[in-house]
DNA sequence: ATCTAACATC
């Protein structure tokens, strides 16, 4: 039964186990592991501990399985020094708890120590290898993952994978392609990444001729694949290809996936029908956060504030709790239409419910918010008295406010700060440069635009994409 | 039996 149940993620899984030790069953061998591999999945730590103290009280501390499983479940739920200290105490140890602990480094980009322990275990198996290779294309570098790519033995679907993503996440697209075509058994996985990795580097025309592709290979697309697509049509903006999308996911069943149902919002959102993504909405019985967060942020995208609070509302009623990303849907929205008190007020609700992480983005839309409403000393306290480093948008967006109301003294003190955290970044010299003409002081516009000079720093030129263009290069 | 790859709200 608990076997069963580890295998598709249930809190029931642990319940069993639970009900047999309240009955006095003594486990066997394969009872604990099995528990804990749902503890690992669910991410839920406090049962996982208690299986654990329920494993030293019946003698299992020696059995290699059940401390493979206790490790690998503190490393699924984040505590990687508990897992070493698991690793640590074991007598005997299989390829899997190395292997495990390696996996374990390289999730949280301790690369110095997944490598040191990758060479100092007696046997590597494919699957530490990948362990290994998945850290650097995370937090190392391309040309590390590629070198151990090519030393090892053998490669599975997984080792390919893990590098087409690599090259995807580092941006270079035609690498990962390359690899790609060069796989030889291409699983769905393996077009899910590939259709990331058009929509993640601004490509998402590829994703049409690519999707169909997929179809002609006579691979099936699952729900996460739908989800990559979905992202595609959002990119494009095309309601004909939405609405082909959606009748894709009607035809493989998968409407009744929340996940799904989330992504087809966002993806209305995009394309500028909310009418349709709040039908959508509607008629999502077990609407969660990020249901909510799809609808709130579009609506803020659209300028429409009074819908955001009526859905933040309704979000109260029903009992949903309000993350980071609700409250940066909401101070959009009233940074977008200079409701100062609004935002203030949710601003302070925010920050009262005390859960709630605070993001740089936060900060960025109070600043904009009550710049442009002319509190510019208030927006400066706030960004030097913010709990984060302040990013260069933030800053930027009290430089913009500075020009719209021509304060130019502490438009030069913000400028110094953006200089020094992008130098490369030609709109914050425009900017102060422009400033300075406008109050025709020549001498000083003339010096920033020698600065930029000289540091060889040039404005480009915009561009934009309409849905022609990318059914055009597809063609 | 236990370990590795993809996805949605910013």
């Amino acid at each position: 039964m608990i076997r069963g149940y580890s295998r598709c993620p249930s809190r029931d899984g642990i319940a069993v186990y639970a009900r047999m030790r309240q009955q006095l069953f003594l486990p066997g061998d394969y009872d604990a592991p099995f528990a804990l591999k749902c503890c690992a999945t669910l991410k839920a730590l406090f049962e996982g501990e208690q299986i654990h103290a329920d494993v030293l009280k019946l003698g299992f501390e020696c059995n290699v399985f059940v401390q493979t499983a206790l490790l690998d479940m503190y490393v699924k739920c984040s505590r990687i020094e508990t897992a070493e200290q698991v690793f640590n105490n074991m007598r005997v140890k299989s390829v899997v708890s190395w292997t495990a602990m390696v996996a374990g480094y390289s999730k949280y980009g301790l690369l110095d120590k997944a490598k040191r322990l990758f060479h100092e275990m007696p046997i590597r198996n494919v699957v530490t290898w990948n362990a290994l290779i998945d850290g650097q294309t995370r937090f190392g570098d391309m040309e590390a993952a590629q070198w151990y790519f090519n030393h090892m033995p053998q490669r599975n679907t997984v080792s390919w994978t893990i590098m087409i993503s690599g090259y995807s996440k580092s941006g270079n697209v035609e690498k990962a392609r390359m690899l790609f075509d060069r796989m030889n058994s291409r699983e769905v996985v393996a077009w899910t990444v590939m259709i990331s990795c058009y929509v993640e580097n601004g490509e998402p025309g590829e994703v049409i001729n690519f999707f169909r592709e997929m179809l002609a290979a006579d691979v099936k697309p699952d729900e996460v694949a739908m989800l990559a697509l979905l992202s595609a049509a959002a990119q494009l903006r095309s309601m004909h290809l939405c609405s082909w999308v959606e009748n894709c996911i009607n035809a493989c069943g998968f409407k009744s996936d929340i996940r799904i149902l989330n992504a087809i919002i966002s993806m209305y959102m995009e394309c500028g029908s909310i009418e349709r993504a709040f039908d959508v909405f509607q008629k999502i019985p077990n609407k969660d956060v990020i249901s909510y967060n799809s609808m709130i942020t579009g609506c803020a995208a659209h300028g429409d504030p009074s819908n955001v609070f009526h859905l933040f509302s309704l979000m109260t009623r029903a009992n949903i709790q309000p993350n980071s990303i609700t409250f940066i849907g909401i101070l959009t929205a009233c940074a977008h239409r200079g409701l100062v008190a609004e935002g203030m007020s949710y601003f302070k609700l925010m920050l009262d419910l005390g859960y709630v992480e605070l993001k740089s983005e936060h900060y960025a839309c109070m600043v904009d918010l009550l710049g442009r409403a002319g509190e510019l000393d208030e927006a400066y306290k706030l960004i030097t008295e913010m709990p984060l480093k302040a990013k260069a948008s933030t800053w930027g967006a009290l430089l913009g406010a500075c020009r719209i109301h021509g304060n130019v003294k502490l438009a030069e003190m913000v400028a110094r700060k953006l200089f020094e955290i992008e130098p490369e970044n030609p709109g914050n010299y425009a900017v102060l440069a422009n400033m300075y003409a406008e109050k025709r002081m020549w001498d000083e516009a003339a010096i920033v635009r020698s600065a930029m000079e000289k540091k060889k720093v040039f404005k480009t030129h915009g561009s934009s994409w309409t849905e022609e263009d990318y059914f055009n290069k597809a063609l």
